[in-house]
DNA sequence: GTAGGGTTAG
């Protein structure tokens, strides 16, 4: 490819011998020779070709010599630059020197090595370089798009450089970075493409920031970045995601005026936004849509068919949902893990684990193999039943299979453990687990103490909340709630007080369940007034009074013969729109006979006016 | 300029 003369090699030669001898650097800028061959270079004796040569071959201990330490890795690639060296050797020498010397070239150098490579068209390179420059994240959106049109590129590369911009940050997850420069590009008129907007919009709803991706959207379609299948599945999913179902689904309409059909996934899509965020009717919405779909001829897939049986688990019908199962094998339509775990949660969650287990083996049967999520279920449900044993034979059997426990198999054991007051065994497991490198969690200590709370062993909790902070394992609400609720129980809510001081100390925000514990405590050492004054303190603290809050409160009032004063409460209580529950009417028979209600043939009373 | 970007289980 390039010529050498016998100098060249002659050169190379010496820079072998001299830098093998560690010349000292004084040594060789006083050298008495002025071609020495570790001369550091300067703009006079650069030899473009003789550098071209050692970059393509990658003889780097050369280079550091020619480079020497006079010369800054910068300055050479500027020497690189001026002498027109092909955009290879460029490239080469960047990534090196920015890799073996730790520096960073900064954005104009940058972007000449980014126009060189555009004039060679060798753009995978140039999505590399951009990658790697986002990965700093040294440069502004603002220097960028400065340089980007301040470079010497024609108008329709510049928007190709910044549409491979926008898809390096998504790709860096600097999401708002992305959205920054898609909102850039519109101010320099810079046209992005969908290859780089989808992504964007896709992030945006992995991310929950559902609110960008319908202004990123109405964006495309104002500056004429036509949308595909692909960006209007992808803006149903997000309206779905923040519950705009309604809106979802005039999308519909949207992209059949861009000439697209709904696809399975589109139907997927929204029929999953039911299931999920859908209010009373969810199922039945979630099932016009799938007959819609059957209607259009858009054939269901197992995602379809595992969307509807989750949702029909979840609205707490199983029945309806091992019917879907039915109908997916009349349909010849394979099964696969998903659809078992959906059943088997819906199972286990109605309490019917053996029903779960009869699954477990039909997925063995049927060669499909259980997974993490499968196990945790069964043992989750075996261990909410008090079944211990049970739950630590399938332990082991998930063991044997090859899958390794989490930190999340653990807790439901623990939890069982905890539920039965079997405290000992759940310490013992927890050390075990400890043993084994498995990391405790916050809820992982938050079960244990709430369990240690129940059977009185205030020690345990001590050493709990010790081994907390050897661990770094910061407390949540969760925890002082349970910590109130034991202090409050025990008749101590002034110690319970002092907690809840402490929480705004360490940045959290005490939860109605906070105020409920304290109200109640108040309430059981006869300090109303202090329980009425929390009640009004958590509502200006933006937590609503809830059905506890005032039965705790009537019921003590009640206790105390204050009838007249419990009724205001029931009074204030409908107001606010809550609904009083079984617990409310036992409370205050009395009052609720008074009010109209009447009981039913198993003595609990109802409101007649709201039926 | 590319050829990735969309749906399901805890």
């Amino acid at each position: 490819m390039f010529s050498f003369s016998p100098a060249h090699s002659l050169l190379r030669h010496f820079n072998f011998r001299y830098t093998d001898k560690k010349i000292p650097f004084l040594l060789i800028l006083h050298s008495p020779l002025t071609s020495s061959p570790t001369e550091p270079c300067s703009p006079q004796n650069f030899d473009p070709i003789n550098a071209t040569d050692l970059i393509i071959k990658q003889h780097w201990s050369e280079l550091k010599s020619l480079i020497g330490t006079a010369t800054t890795p910068t300055q050479f690639l500027n020497f690189l630059f001026n002498s027109n060296v092909g955009s290879e050797a460029l490239l080469r020498y960047f990534n090196w020197s920015e890799r073996y010397y730790g520096v960073s070239h900064g954005l104009d150098l940058n972007f000449r090595l980014v126009s060189s490579l555009a004039i060679d068209k060798r753009y995978s390179d140039i999505r590399a370089r951009m990658h790697s420059m986002v990965k700093t994240g040294l440069q502004s959106n603002a220097a960028i798009f400065h340089t980007i049109s301040s470079s010497g590129n024609q108008h329709g590369m510049k928007s190709i450089l910044v549409d491979m911009l926008v898809l390096a940050y998504v790709k860096n997850s600097k999401i708002q970075l992305a959205v920054e420069a898609f909102d850039c590009s519109d101010v320099y008129r810079y046209k992005l493409s969908v290859f780089s907007c989808n992504p964007l919009l896709s992030a945006l709803v992995r991310d929950g920031m559902v609110n960008a991706v319908e202004r990123i959207y109405k964006g495309m379609i104002r500056r004429r970045i036509n949308p595909n299948l692909i960006t209007f599945n992808t803006v149903i999913n997000g309206f779905c995601k923040m519950g705009a179902l309604q809106r979802a689904m005039d999308l519909i309409q949207d992209m059949k005026s861009w000439g697209f059909s709904p696809s399975v996934v589109t139907y997927n899509t929204l029929i999953n936004g039911y299931c999920k965020n859908g209010e009373s009717g969810r199922m039945f919405k979630a099932d016009r849509i799938f007959r819609d779909m059957l209607a259009e001829n858009v054939l269901p897939n197992v995602v379809t068919f595992n969307t509807l049986i989750d949702g029909y688990c979840k609205d707490e019908n199983v029945g309806t949902a091992l019917s879907l199962l039915d109908e997916m094998k009349r349909r010849e339509l394979a099964s696969n893990v998903v659809t078992y775990n959906c059943l088997i949660y819906g199972f286990c969650s109605e309490g019917d684990v053996e029903k779960s287990l009869g699954l477990l083996e039909e997925m063995k049967l049927l060669d499909i193999k259980p997974n993490l999520i499968t196990y945790n279920g069964i043992i989750g449900g075996f261990c909410k039943k008090g079944l211990m044993e049970q739950a630590k034979g399938l332990l082991d059997e998930m063991v044997k299979t090859g899958l390794i426990p989490t930190i999340v198999t653990y807790n439901a054991l623990l939890s069982g453990f905890c539920q039965l007051g079997k405290m000992d065994d759940a310490l013992l497991m927890h050390d075990e687990i400890s043993g084994k490198g498995v990391e405790s969690i916050i809820s992982t200590y938050n079960l244990l103490i709430s369990g240690l709370c129940k059977t009185g062993d205030m020690k345990g909790v001590s050493k709990l909340l010790d081994v907390m902070d050897e661990k770094e394992v910061k407390a949540n609400q969760m925890t002082y709630n349970i910590l109130i609720d034991s202090l409050c129980v025990k008749g101590k809510p002034r110690k319970g007080m002092k907690l809840f001081n402490e929480m705004s100390e360490v940045g959290l925000k005490p939860s109605s369940s906070t105020y409920n514990a304290l109200i109640a405590g108040f309430c059981g050492i006869g300090n109303l007034r202090t329980a009425l004054n929390l009640k009004k303190r958590m509502e200006k603290n933006g937590n609503l009074a809830n059905v506890i809050t005032y039965n705790v409160l009537i019921k003590h009032m009640c206790g105390r013969g204050k009838h007249m004063d419990a009724n205001r409460l029931l009074n204030q209580m409908l107001e606010n729109g809550l609904v009083p529950n079984r617990d409310t009417y036992d409370i205050i028979r009395v009052e609720m006979l008074d009010k109209g209600f009447v009981p039913d043939i198993d003595g609990h009373l109802y409101n007649r006016a709201l039926c």
